[in-house]
DNA sequence: ACCATATGAGACATTGATGTCTCACACGGG
DNA sequence: CCCGTGTGAGACATCAATGTCTCATATGGT
């Protein structure tokens, strides 16, 4: 049959192009098709056949985070225990997607006036409702509005990819830095 | 005296059109010349008189950021009375200033592997030296370094500015927002 | 009134990134 | 073994932003 699709196995893989390019643009965010594509190991043709464009390129580095963030927010389990363990779980579980989200959340601002991904929407919600659930239960104060402290999880979150990225922390403590701080603050605790 | 250098008045204000670009390019991080020529009301001719490029350009907005802050340090008086008190009013002294600094913190890296303006280091230690000193006196806890504090900061001034910009709060509750979960976090506090 | 100076408007070349194309080649299945 | 398919390399046009230039004009001091 001649019109059959030859699934030929010469195919490069679409997700490991994507992975590339995240790694590099969080690292230099104006980095080029062709720089993109080298840091992929392929050449700027393919890598246009893929996408077919930057933007396309972008809009799918958007579709990835939103789908990596979705996947921290599932296995993170936010319904369960308390709202403090499971910001825990959730700051943990989105560290790997952290780079990737400060170079979303910059660039977003170049699509500004444009229609935005609703996935974004999806997550601030769940986040937005997670703190909500806190606030309810008596965990967390109620004179912080959870519409900020989940743009304040954001900002902390850039804040220490930013830290790691340049050295002056360590990875094993991203977690740590970033719920005792968003959960704690910066004043020493009575003792209770 | 021919020599003499003839004070024409014609002269557009170079801090105008500083101020200017750092409301545009607050909004816009990728406006044209020709849009910052707009914006400041003269013409691209002349905004090229006044800085040799868009690089030129950035470079002045950097030391206006830089100003401004170490004005608002100033200002704030971070030697007086509590390591508190001198953060809640660092951030309200910083204010005006969290928009061109958020633009140029995103700007900053594409500087990278150039040297950076010394500016900032000086900024980042006096802001250190303050977390240090609420650490000294038992105010602040001790298990967060002042380095990550700082970076946390300015985090949260980031994350403030855009929810001022993006309409989502209001600018009255940017102090409050910011000082109360970085100083107290997001927990309930014990009654004491 | 005159003139020096700064500005505005626009033309022009340059640069860098992008998008599109062709062609040679290597691989893998038949 | 042969051929189809995907890939790499590179040429090429395009486009936008930039940097540079000239010239007319308005302004303000003398």
């Amino acid at each position: 049959m001649s019109h059959m699709v030859y699934a030929c196995l010469m195919a490069v893989d679409p997700d490991h192009v994507l992975r590339s390019a995240a790694a590099l643009l969080t690292r230099k965010s104006t980095a080029t098709m062709d720089e993109v594509a080298k840091a992929a190991g392929i050449s700027r043709a393919t890598l246009h056949r893929l996408f077919a464009g930057r933007d396309a390129l972008v809009r799918a580095l958007e579709s990835l985070g939103i789908a990596e963030c979705e996947a921290a927010l599932d296995a993170a389990r936010l319904d369960e225990g308390t709202a403090s363990e499971a910001v825990r779980r959730l700051v943990r579980a989105i560290e790997p997607a952290a780079g990737l989200l400060a170079f979303l959340y910059t660039e977003n601002q170049l699509f500004e006036g444009e229609e935005q991904n609703p996935g974004w929407t999806r997550i601030d919600d769940r986040i937005s409702a997670l703190f909500r659930r806190g606030q309810l239960s008596g965990e967390f104060r109620i004179d912080l509005t959870p519409a900020w402290l989940t743009e304040a999880l954001y900002g902390l979150l850039a804040s220490g990819a930013w830290m790691v990225h340049s050295g002056k922390g360590a990875p094993k403590d991203f977690q740590h830095m970033i719920v005792e701080l968003l959960l704690g603050g910066a004043l020493r605790r009575e003792e209770s």
